[in-house]
RNA sequence: GGGCGCUUAGCUCAGUUGGUUAGAGCAGCUGGCUUACAUCCAGCAGGUCGGGGGUUCGAGUCCCUCAGCGCCCACCA
């Protein structure tokens, strides 16, 4: 039970001498793939199916101890259910799409990838890459994408054979597969006819590195140095000065109003009225909000398009114009003081001034700005530094900004109460993990953004007419029919045109992006269950029973998958959600690669076995944050020893007869282990309904040890007796039925 | 700023609805090659259950409060 890949067999047959754990792995995993031990039976009605939506995990890094953490706990439970009778759904996916593959592809092959290219099917990398980087088609960088992925998924998949994962292989899917494509654009399709998908040009998080947008959820805080600069703007009511603190001077250009709270009686005189800006003389409003905090800095705020999302709360709120200074790139663009562009009191010296920054990156604008606050004298004493929390996409190097930028959205803000209902219902492991769902939810303040401007991932399957005069028209997207998916707008073309009109006035272009990782891995229950592809498979194990998954991804994996269940199916994709903790190193940091504390598991089972890595696993509890522990994985390999020298006092007493029935034990000593064991099997059982596979492990170990020290010392006389003897054969029975049932 | 979790022997952790002298493994010490196993067995030692207060006949377990650590969330001029 609680080493479930276990070596033994149910009866005697070549009891060798020296048992020994060397070389198990592989004899038992040949084994159960020859014999498909573990394959799902299609067969069986929905009630005796257990389905476990498993987490694809992403192949673009290396192998972590982290895998073998959890896999080990769901695998624990898939072999419980399978003892319980179930048929059990034991799928494996592999995450490859998005920007870490990306990444490695560019560099390891040379290329770089230019979506408005043809696909060419002759184009064969360059054995060594070159300087230069050599711009191939999406369809070209996305089958790079696909050799390496491969590569790293068959290192992964040697992992998952040595450590005796109980999954069916039949079932193995990837989130950049046909099959996989063909779920995301059809669901994106249907959520796109039932109105709950818009597309938008709106201010979004941009990442400037990888010049993509990035949702709510991809988003973390990083507590960054940076210092308010005191700022002088002329009152064009001719009182003075109005002073206020920024943090970003370097988007002055950009500024459109001074905010404050309407309560604040320092400057309620001030609301109608309109000040300059320093070194641009543009003139901007002051005007009044709530969310402008009067013990905030001075207590008015200067509001950009955009320095952070206050301030396109501000823009849309207040009604204000946008002045847009920083690119996709992340550097200052033109900006067009005038007459004809951006009002302002002296265009030439605007000009003089911006002239200083255009083009710089963000730091260097904010450096050389300073400077000339300073020799305009607008500058109010020193710079005063502060620590305070800045955006940052959780894969990225600098801050986000906030660009202007078409993006589809699925609408998820309407949804709060139901998904808060539904975080309700779902039953987690353990309980208190609710919590982070709901928060979660209750804080959504963006719909979810699902296009990325990136190449290897899922297109979206739609087209846009291109109007006579050349512009795009994005109002009516020409979409293919279900039949059709997937397909790669890029080099596919819309129903009724012919692939001469690409790109012209009068006919047609491609979307260019591709959609979100989550938004794909949202839909593991309907990619691994072949939903419409396989709709008999997929009624037998939708909804699921369980998914297993970590804390860190219940805003993306969790939430995103309840999201799209919902809005296609009206209904939980699972009923039970297992949430694990993480690995932590030996000294119980948290690791990371800059840290360079990862532990990969290669070597540690090597040393110590599978069974060894996964009983330390396994003795994680349910939730719980667990270190990497050598001492408990030398527990584990003695525990597995163990076993093997009592298989063999036990089954070694039979010869080569089966195990003897229950109606044998006959000896009150017998009878007592018996109904022992009995109540090790209710308490047992009931942790396993309740997914504690730890509280199991704990307890089937504790009695198994004491069946060892004491019970078979005990009857160690009676059960070298002559078989014939009813004394002797009670003690057989009850050693080999004991042993039996605890390897289950 | 709001919330969640953790704090029990040197180390890693159990302790299910409050009930007799608080448990396990590892590490340490002592003794033992006894025909499943020296990859083992028997035994010893080791804890003010983070601090303080409260409820109760009785608190590691319930309530309040404080502290440390970790995490989640937040519109962070």
């Amino acid at each position: 039970m609680p080493t479930p890949s276990q070596p033994l067999e149910p009866t005697a047959r070549s009891i060798p001498e020296k048992p020994s754990l060397e070389g198990l792995e592989e004899r038992w995993a040949d084994r159960w793939a020859d014999e498909q031990t573990y394959a799902f039976d299609a067969s069986r009605p929905r009630s005796e199916v257990f389905s476990i939506d498993t987490p694809p995990p992403t192949v673009s890094g290396s192998l972590h101890i982290g895998h073998v953490f959890s896999y080990t706990h769901t695998d624990a439970i898939a072999r419980y259910q399978r003892m319980t009778g179930k048929s059990v759904f034991y799928p494996m996916g592999w995450d490859d799409n998005g920007l870490p593959t990306e990444r490695r592809v560019e560099n390891y092959f040379g290329v770089r990838c230019d979506p408005s290219l043809p696909y060419d099917p002759a184009f064969q990398p360059p054995a060594e890459p070159g300087k230069e980087r050599i711009s191939i088609s999406r369809p070209n960088f996305v089958e790079l994408c696909l050799e390496l992925t491969t590569r790293d998924e068959e290192v992964f998949k040697a992992l998952w054979h040595s450590l005796g994962l109980s999954v069916d292989w039949n079932y193995e899917y990837a989130t950049i597969g046909q099959g996989a494509q063909r779920a995301s654009q059809r669901a994106f399709l249907r959520q796109l006819t039932r109105g709950e998908v818009y597309q938008a040009e709106a201010p979004t998080l941009w990442d400037v590195d990888f010049r993509t947008a990035v949702s709510q959820a991809e988003l973390e805080d990083r507590e960054r140095p940076g210092a308010y600069h005191r700022l002088a703007f002329p009152r064009n009511d001719g009182g003075g000065v109005v002073e206020i603190e920024t943090t970003r001077p370097e988007l002055l250009a950009a500024c459109v109003a001074l905010v404050a709270h309407p309560d604040d009686e320092r400057y309620q005189p001030l609301f109608g009225t309109t000040v300059s800006t320093p070194l641009f003389g543009v003139d901007v409003p002051v005007v009044a909000h709530e969310l402008a905090e009067p013990t905030k800095g001075s207590g008015i705020a200067m509001v950009c398009t955009f320095g952070d999302t206050t301030d396109v709360i501000w823009w849309r709120e207040l009604d204000l114009p946008t002045r847009t200074l920083i690119s996709r790139e992340g550097r200052f663009l033109n900006a067009p003081f005038g007459d004809t562009g951006w009002e302002c009191r002296d265009p030439e010296a605007a000009r003089v001034a911006y002239a200083e920054i255009e083009g710089k990156n963000v730091k260097a604008a904010q450096t050389r700005m300073v400077e000339l606050l300073v020799e305009a004298g607008a500058l109010i004493g020193e710079p005063r530094p502060i620590t305070h929390p800045v955006k940052f996409f959780e894969k990225g190097d600098r801050p986000l900004e906030i660009v202007t930028s078409r993006q589809w959205f699925v609408s998820t803000q309407t949804m709060r109460e139901t998904l808060l209902r539904r975080g309700e219902e779902l039953v987690w492991h353990p309980d208190y993990m609710s919590h982070r769902l709901r928060t979660w939810v209750e804080g959504l303040n963006a719909d979810w953004n699902i296009s990325r401007q990136r190449f290897f991932g899922v297109p979206f399957p739609v087209w846009y007419r291109v109007n006579s005069d050349g512009s795009v028209n994005h109002r009516s997207p020409l979409v293919p029919t279900e039949d059709r998916l997937p397909v790669d707008p890029s080099t596919d073309r819309p129903d009724g045109f012919d692939e001469a009109q690409r790109g012209v006035p009068g006919g047609f272009v491609g979307d260019p992006d591709v959609m979100d990782t989550w938004a794909t891995s949202s839909l593991t229950p309907q990619i691994a269950g072949r939903w419409e592809d396989d709709p008999d498979l997929f009624s037998r194990i939708f909804p699921m029973d369980v998914r297993p998954q970590a804390h860190e991804i219940i805003r993306t994996w969790l939430f995103t998958t309840v999201v799209r269940s919902e809005l296609e199916f009206g209904c939980l994709p699972w009923r039970h959600a297992t949430i694990s903790g993480w690995v932590l190193d030996p000294d119980r940091k948290k690791m990371s690669k800059s840290k360079g504390n990862v532990v990969t598991p290669m070597p540690l089972i090597e040393t110590h076995g599978a069974d060894a890595l996964r009983y330390w696993a396994a003795c994680g509890r349910p939730g719980t944050d667990t270190a990497v522990d050598e001492g408990q994985m030398k527990v584990g390999r003695r525990l597995a020893i163990k076993i093997l020298n009592a298989s063999r006092f036990a089954l070694g007493r039979l010869d080569d007869n089966p195990v003897p029935p229950l109606s044998e034990v006959s000896e009150p000593i017998d009878v007592d282990l018996i109904g022992q064991l009995a109540d090790l099997v209710a308490d047992a059982t009931k942790a396993f309904d309740e997914f504690d596979y730890a509280r199991a492990l704990e307890r089937t170990e504790a009695f198994f040890w004491r069946f060892c020290d004491d019970y078979v010392e005990l009857v160690k006389t009676r059960a070298y007796g002559d078989p014939s003897d009813p004394r002797t054969a009670s003690a057989q029975a009850a050693l080999s039925n004991t042993l039996s049932v605890l390897l289950g």
